[in-house]
DNA sequence: CCTCTGCCAACTGTTGACAGTTGGCAGCTC
DNA sequence: GAGCTGCCAACTGTCAACAGTTGGCAGAGG
């Protein structure tokens, strides 16, 4: 890669721009593992660009939570402590229960009617593989926070998820709970459908729980040996 | 101001930092108005900085929702129109109520005192004064969220909470609703002493809608005439 | 008087060089 | 051999200059 960040189909018009979109793509494919360090001069030249707009992508990947920035010493993929990924997981309840309540009162029938197409499609995809890390625009929860048409409270769900996602690349084998997701992901559907708020907080609160738990099982220790310091930035 | 972004008493050890911190404090205080352009040499020498710096402060901001970077025109102090208002503030029930629910479960009466002492340190203040911009470490609303102890709950709120901020500041007069919230503050804390988890949760969600209204109302017409863009920076 | 075209100043995006900090290693001391 | 001290290489933080883009203005044309 010795050509400036191209290969990007996206219409970003400044290295700056790509460049963050290359790296958040790098860090959640595992392509920069978590502790892992950003030499500046290195990963500037790899991408064909100067130090200048790779530093302004690594301080608005920092912001996301995805990079942890130490002064002087540097840029690194964010690890994430046991309890860190329990909390990531209750503040994804807060914002999809709360979804979930809105749609029950808002949603039309082709809302709830283009939730159940994606839910028929990712079905048929993982019936024969494993767990793939399918795109997140196909995610289940995702659209169903989009349903809501509440553009911050998207921004807040998406970069939870992308946490979420970057904590769980820090175990080596995945939980494949893909088939259990999607019957779970039905019955919450079904509620949806049923405009029955209790049921469907209640089938979202499970299913999130359940997903944590099996995020949370298949994690190495708590204790993180190489990392720098914790929590984002700033203090 | 040619001396280097001095007069911060923080020990942020880089200018960049410092740099965010005192751009953050400028939008919030209304130094810099909604709407109103950034032009990095004149910034940065006012500063006694560079523009690098300056920079890597502003896409951190940009992030944070504060401002709306534009390719090849510049960084804007973020606007909001009546519906994104909304939005935050849905947005902020979400977390709220989410956090008042945990609350009722977990919150130790020691937690419950702390609140309370607060809330009598800020009845006691705004006895004389109109509607001052309390320091935000005074809010009763975030150290509610504090108390839950989840970190990525509340750094979600306080940027939620700094969006809100700066929102109002673009309507002149500001609504003096301190006394009913301090009130409305009261019965929630009580609810929450009570462990009443359904009081508790209701009276919140009346609450935050009051403090909606009550901000909407005095918010100038929604059509915002001298906007480069809508959104944060990227798509 | 209005509209379109082309130029220009102002400003942002990017670069390469310079300065200061950090962590580690060699060598000295005990 | 263990621990301390001082130096050094690697790397980050900052700067000033260069390059490309944008919006507006002057002037021609209708």
């Amino acid at each position: 890669m010795t050509q400036p960040v191209s290969k990007q189909l996206t219409r970003d018009s400044t290295y700056s721009q790509r460049t963050e979109s290359v790296l958040r793509e790098m860090i959640l494919d595992g392509g920069l593992k978590p502790g892992e360090r950003l030499n500046e001069v290195t990963l500037a030249a790899s991408l064909g660009i100067s130090r200048g707009p790779l530093r302004e992508a690594i301080q608005r990947l920092a912001s996301e939570g995805l990079l942890t920035v130490v002064s002087h010493r540097g840029a690194f993929v964010r690890t994430f402590e046991r309890a860190e990924v329990a909390e990531l997981y209750e503040l994804r309840s807060a914002l999809e229960l709360h979804a979930v309540r809105l749609l029950c009162q808002r949603a039309s029938d082709d809302d709830l009617a283009d939730l159940a197409a994606l839910l028929d499609e990712t079905e048929s995809r993982i019936s024969g593989i494993a767990d793939p890390a399918y795109p997140q625009e196909l995610d289940f929860h995702l659209r169903l926070v989009m349903l809501v048409g509440n553009q911050a409270l998207l921004t807040a769900a998406l970069e939870v998820q992308r946490q979420i996602s970057l904590a769980r690349t820090m175990s080596a084998q995945r939980p494949t709970r893909a088939r259990k997701a999607v019957v779970e992901h039905a019955d919450i559907l079904d509620a949806l459908r049923a405009r029955d708020q209790e049921r469907a907080t209640r089938l979202m609160a499970d299913h999130i729980q359940h997903s944590m738990e099996s995020a949370i099982s298949v994690l190495g220790l708590p204790i993180d040996d190489e990392e720098p310091d914790k929590g984002r930035t700033k203090g």
